[in-house]
DNA sequence: CCCTAAACTTGATCCAGGTCAAAATCCTGT
DNA sequence: ACAGGATTTTGACCTGGATCAAGTTTAGGG
């Protein structure tokens, strides 16, 4: 066979992907799928090359084909205002479906970069939409998955609209903390890896106040941060910060 | 018939309901449905008995069971903080779905309340969702309605995390402008049938300054608020003030 | 392994908008 | 129509975090 000159290639573009031995399945798109559905599932998803970070996975304003799930690795989602500064929108890790924003419009409303090497899926979204028309369990699932996104949105909104910076920062660490966790990795060791420009795009702070921030929750012995590298040494300490604030560890649901 | 004794208690209760007969039947879930599967779709709604200015259509923690779309009046959505406090997550208009963020958990996230006299459809989720497995275009509006609500959600957060009082609130303004257009009534005058309270904690800001922040616009020449009737003189003078911040106006479609 | 640009930290200053206080206005029920 | 509480407006003041300005560390490419 002429063909195996260059298997490599071809195979990283297009692989057979397998939700089933994929280790986010309890976490992702196929929970509650028997293996026959799962199968059908495989077979409308690709499973492309890995990013390596700083790739853009889509780009804002571009025509929607497909949703995404992260396998492993991290990105983010920001947009570009008109002005040209970037907006950090969310972190997404593995399990996680990215691009649901665009279904309603056609377009996706903002790029997705990876902040780390990232593996994906990809989902054509006019044969998911199909496809869950006949399978019931893949229905629900996308309905649950896209509700989640929503009232994350809105514990979001209700942080950013009245918190102080400190109860932000200790919010976004506590809910890395637990994603972690659902996740099957340490809760309270962990890298992060975006910048700590993104971190402060994300809560809606300055640069600088995110960094004092990190100096402070140092000194108070909250946390150990050694660049990208976190040490939560104190979850307790940082839920108390949140005092007042909506404190999302409290009622999430540990799946799904 | 001895039934007809009282007929109107019981009427008012379940009224067969029609969405073909609704005024928002283009903006709400039938979008694209034929005359036979929209019959489907009225067979497991149904219409309550409108509420009053003040009562609750749910209340946070409550099981979720339902979803239902506003058609006519308005409410707003609403969590309770730790604390006690009071923090306005959304404003609905008739045609909008109100529950989406409590599919994926069971409960109901938030309390929604009416802002008027306010009529509206029930729809059981339950039997909704496998309505859905038959009826493509009923799953794709659902699924697009959740997409809108998700970006929604993000450009509200975007909005809240960098920009003036000045530029949240003209937003604000232009937003449901749009909205009552959409609708049919005029975009330049109506009634925002919330307190200032609920508007500055929707904007995260402080009910004083919301309100300077109308007098302001009223000094520039920008808007004439009576109380809750508003007038919209200078569009475009609104518009300007959103600079630099992201403007839903300029790339939100018109329909769903 | 070194060099350089980018990312991060720290310090000093400033201001938008929060908070507190009080007056004015608007509703709502009787 | 009116009383009284709630909502809204206006004023005075103050603070958390933004902004500006250096230094310092980190990381990636040659």
């Amino acid at each position: 066979m002429p063909e195996d000159r260059r298997p490599k290639i071809v195979d990283l573009t297009r692989i057979k992907v397998s939700c089933e031995a994929c280790a986010m399945h309890q976490i992702c798109l196929p929970i509650g799928l028997d293996r026959a559905d799962m199968e059908r599932l495989d077979s409308i998803i690709q499973r492309r090359r890995p990013m390596r970070r700083g790739d853009e996975l889509f780009r804002q304003g571009e025509r929607f084909r497909s949703v995404y799930a992260v396998r492993s690795g991290s990105l983010k989602t920001y947009t570009l205002t008109p002005d040209g500064e970037e907006r950090v929108i969310g972190f997404h890790l593995p399990g996680e479906l990215v691009g649901l924003d665009a279904i309603g419009r056609g377009r996706y409303p903002g790029s997705a970069r990876a902040l780390e090497t990232t593996s994906y899926c990809e989902i054509p979204f006019d044969l998911l939409e199909e496809l869950a028309g006949t399978l019931p369990s893949l229905r629900r699932q996308l309905l649950r998955l896209m509700s989640k996104e929503i009232f994350c949105d809105e514990t979001m909104l209700m942080m950013l609209g009245k918190t102080s910076a400190e109860a932000r920062l200790a919010t976004f660490l506590i809910g890395f903390s637990n994603r972690f966790r659902e996740r099957g990795f340490s809760p309270v060791e962990f890298r992060l890896n975006m910048s700590r420009g993104d971190i402060a795009s994300y809560l809606g702070l300055a640069v600088e106040t995110v960094s004092r921030l990190f100096t402070r929750f140092h000194e108070q012995g909250l946390v150990a941060a050694r660049g990208k590298q976190i040490r939560i040494l104190d979850l307790d300490g940082l839920r108390a910060l949140v005092s007042g604030g909506y404190d999302p560890a409290a009622d999430r649901p540990s799946t799904a």
